[in-house]
DNA sequence: ACCAAATCGTTTGTCACACTAACGTTCCTC
DNA sequence: GAGGAACGTTAGTGTGACAAACGATTTGGT
């Protein structure tokens, strides 16, 4: 049945590896974030966004304009790639990037009018995913889910 | 304090998107997973192996010599990226590929004593790792999060 | 017995994301 | 006023998920 040498493994040893895989929390993790993420992705295309769009979005739309290198630190996205996420966001109109005369190293990014719309469109679109990913939990257990992870995040998370 | 248009949003809508991204769900497991996986990531690399080699060797030593394709459906990973999976394992001696008699257009891959060696040092790293990202959490709550986690993960998945 | 469809291993390529390094400009500190 | 830090930007690396197609086989239906 198995190829692995079973007079070598001790009976703690079959117990503690007889399903690696399926046990293994990180992996867990992992496989969980993968499909969600698909799921994520897959709506906000038909949206013309993308995932950083919307980090950018709410980020702005909750602490209001702010340079590029602070969005970076609120949202993890790097600010080498930032640029190309704020040119983007610029060439859709959804926000607007101008010098700062304070600061003329930095840009000043500010949401626009359209761009708030389409936040509120993401936010509902982004709900419906949400719920679709979570199905298999009751109301208590996606509160759980969320308070957990977010003390694994908080722990190890300078970003964010 | 913030540039959307606050008598355009009804107290609702405040009350739902004040802290969108640290609320949402699926942010939060994309966030936990990239922590973990870079951890995991950065101690599987000091022991010369990938995520996926791991996979690999722990399907095969639970269910014994299998063929690419069968490989491919256990794990997640992708038949076309399996190809050099295997090729690393057995250009390491980990893992020996050799056609299939019955049935030639399959290979069959097996563990090597070597292999099986090689599995029990990760499966030790990765104990060390999940323990390390787990580490804000008490054992209960380790449990309870593998619990959601996997309800996730068996819902939407075919592959695993 | 034959032909169509499915399966397998493999190659090639695409796309997004995490991440590094370096640059010129501007600001702050001493 | 000199040195270092912060900023926006460009360029490039590595990896993982995934699609498409191929020749070689095997399988199933008629």
């Amino acid at each position: 049945m198995s190829n692995s040498t079973p007079d070598m493994a001790s009976s703690t040893d079959r117990l503690a590896t007889a399903a690696r895989l399926r046990n293994l929390g990180t992996r867990l993790l992992s496989l969980a974030a993968i499909q969600s993420d698909r799921l994520v992705n897959e709506e906000l295309v038909r949206a013309g966004a993308r995932k950083w769009h919307y980090a950018v979005l709410a980020t702005l739309d909750e602490f209001g304009p702010a340079s590029q290198a602070e969005l970076s630190r609120r949202t993890g996205i790097y600010r080498s790639d930032m640029v190309s996420v704020i040119n983007e966001l610029a060439d859709r109109g959804l926000v607007e990037r101008s010098p700062n005369p304070a600061d003329r190293r930095q840009n000043v990014i500010a949401v626009t009018k359209q761009g708030h719309r389409h936040l509120l469109k993401l936010d509902k679109l982004l709900a419906g995913v949400e719920n679709e990913v979570l199905a298999p939990l009751t109301p208590p257990e996606r509160e759980q889910l969320a308070r957990l992870l977010t003390a694994l995040v908080d722990r190890h998370g300078q970003n964010m």
